[in-house]
DNA sequence: ATGACATTGATAATCAATATCATTATGTAG
DNA sequence: CTACATAATGATATTGATTATCAATGTCAT
């Protein structure tokens, strides 16, 4: 039972949805399956712009949420006001760890914690359906100096 | 040792600061203090209204930015891009649970998950400055309907 | 009462994200 | 290959939230 790659599963959402292929587009994809990192739509369009000079942030926004929508990409909108887009298939629920000086972002799952929040949740009479949790601090670089 | 009540806090900030008084001030201070729930800009610019007619959105956020940096209030970005204003002083560190169908915010606290995200960083190497939890789901009431 | 200066509201400006729309690109059917 | 339907693009306008600007007004110590 082999898990079908990120390629394949925007391919069949592709499909779906009766999309065209662009230049645009592909290279976009690219950029975001190349990059484990969490993107910013900035950084994104900087990366996009080399690849296809003349690509406009409305391109940007609309296969973001093309990415969402196949359910590869996640939005994720911090603390600090920016919008980050972070790999979501294949990759089980977790947190964040955040390092409030590099930026460094740290994937952390914690059952622990995952079965206190539901405890606490009962207590209080609620279903639970989804959570968030970003842990700020300074990573270990960052300590040092 | 008697806690200052929240209106001295602020009176002192206005002295420190060299505010002057102003009766927009002086309402939108009052509408703030007399809810304790997590108020929106838009709530209450509408209360402020009543008491300040001719009142300007702009007097809200300068005020709202007064009363943050007072320390009685928090500014609350969610999850559904709303801005939440909750009382500060005299409240200590809390996590929230919120309704996704009525709004209804309940704040909560639970030091076997404060522990583990302590213990979590610890093991990566970060040392917690703060951290955000929020936990969505549907209340008791909201469940029956 | 006066002068220094804080406050206000209207308005413009900013910033991220969306919507609009004419033009261009893609792909399928002949 | 051509034609046609339609998806995609980029420029630009628009929105919604927040902040900055500024002239007019309010506050307060003297």
């Amino acid at each position: 039972m082999e898990r079908k790659k990120e390629e394949e599963v925007f391919a069949d959402y592709a499909r779906r949805k009766n999309l065209k292929h662009s230049v645009q587009r592909e290279a976009i994809l690219k950029i975001f399956l190349k990059n484990e990192r969490h993107l910013t739509v900035d950084e994104l369009y900087q990366a996009a712009k080399k690849a296809a000079p003349g690509i406009g942030f409305a391109t940007i926004y609309r296969t973001l949420k093309h990415l969402c929508d196949s359910g590869l990409c996640r939005e994720l909108k911090c603390e600090d006001g920016v919008t980050r887009y972070e790999h979501l298939y294949g990759h089980s629920h977790h947190d964040h760890l955040i390092c409030t000086k590099c930026g460094k972002f740290v994937e952390v799952v914690d059952f622990g914690i995952e079965k206190l929040q539901e405890a606490l949740a009962r207590k209080e009479g609620f279903m639970l359906t989804k959570h968030k949790l970003e842990l700020y601090g300074l990573c270990k670089d960052c300590q040092k100096e």
